[in-house]
DNA sequence: AACCAGGACGTGA
DNA sequence: TCACGTCATGGT
C-alpha cells in the first residue's frame, strides 16, 4: 500500500497552520433556521464549525447537493439567495424540482447565475437523487449525471455523504502552482493526488482542508500578501 | 467600471 | 487530451 504522509510534509504543515490560524470552517454551509445559526460574516449563516454530524437528514443532504451545483463558478452569497428562494417555495427537494416547469425553476435560482443551465442541472440532480435513494453514490455514477463534473461530484461525496473524497478547485491550483508543489499546468487529478498523498486519510481532515483553502484564498486576495504558504489576516 | 466568483459542457484542433 | 467559447447574476 502507498505510504501516505509517513512524515510531516509541507502540505500537511500548511494544513495545520491554516487550521490553527482560521479555525474549523463548519462546511458545508446550510440555510440557517430563522437566520440564527452560528455564522462567520455578514448574512452568511449556516456554518457549523467544529460540528461534523452533518447532514442530519435527507433534506439537508439534498440541500448540500443542490448547493454544490449552484455554486459552480459562483460566489456563495448568490447561491444562498437561490437556495432561500427554493426553500421559500418549498422547492428545495427533488420532488418539487421535478414538478416545476424549468423556466419557473430558473427564475427561482436566478441570483446564482447561469440560471437556465443550472435549472436543467438541478432537474438532472433531482432525478438522480430519487434514483439513488440515500445511499452514497460512486464517483463514476455522479460523473454520469449531466452537470456534475469532478469538483461537484467530489463535493457531494465528501460533504453530503461523508465519503473519503478529496475536493480540489481553482484556488487549490493557484496556490499549489504558486508554491511549486505541483508542476503547472496541473490537472484536477494531479492536484487531488498531491493532497491525498500528503494529508491524513480522514473525512474531517478532507472537509476542513478544502474549506480552509477557500478561506485562505479569499484572505490572500483581500490582503495581497506575497507569501502564500502562511495564513493571512483578513 | 472592469473583474471575477467554491465549474461544466460542447466543439474543434 | 487540450484549448477555447459559452453560460449570467451580483459583489467589489
Amino acid at each position: 500500500m502507498a505510504a501516505r504522509q509517513k512524515h510531516e510534509t509541507p502540505l500537511h504543515r500548511f494544513y495545520l497552520s491554516l487550521l490553527d490560524a482560521y479555525g474549523p470552517q463548519g462546511w458545508w454551509p446550510l440555510l440557517g433556521h430563522d437566520g440564527v445559526n452560528p455564522t462567520k460574516t455578514g448574512s452568511i449563516t449556516g456554518y457549523h464549525p467544529g460540528e461534523y454530524a452533518f447532514p442530519r437528514n435527507a433534506a439537508e443532504r439534498f440541500e448540500i447537493c443542490a448547493g454544490a451545483v449552484l455554486t459552480q463558478n459562483t460566489a456563495w452569497p448568490n447561491v444562498e439567495k437561490a437556495l432561500r428562494n427554493l426553500a421559500a417555495s418549498k422547492a428545495l427537494n427533488p420532488e418539487r424540482i421535478l414538478e416545476l416547469p424549468e423556466p419557473d425553476l430558473a427564475t427561482l435560482i436566478r441570483p446564482s447565475g447561469y440560471h437556465n443551465t443550472k435549472a436543467r442541472k438541478l432537474k438532472e440532480l433531482a432525478s438522480f437523487s430519487l434514483r439513488s435513494k440515500g445511499q452514497a453514490p460512486s464517483r463514476e455514477a455522479l460523473l454520469d449525471v449531466w452537470g456534475i463534473g469532478p469538483e461537484t461530484a467530489d463535493s457531494i461525496r465528501l460533504y453530503a455523504y461523508g465519503q473519503l473524497e478529496m475536493v480540489v478547485d481553482a484556488y487549490t491550483r493557484k496556490i499549489f502552482e504558486r508554491l511549486a508543489w505541483v508542476p503547472a499546468p496541473a490537472s484536477y487529478e494531479a492536484l487531488k493526488q498531491h493532497c491525498v498523498l500528503n494529508l491524513p486519510a480522514e473525512v474531517t481532515v478532507y472537509q476542513e482542508f478544502h474549506a480552509l483553502i477557500v478561506e485562505h484564498a479569499k484572505r490572500l486576495k483581500a490582503s495581497r500578501i506575497e507569501d502564500w504558504s502562511i495564513p493571512a489576516a483578513r
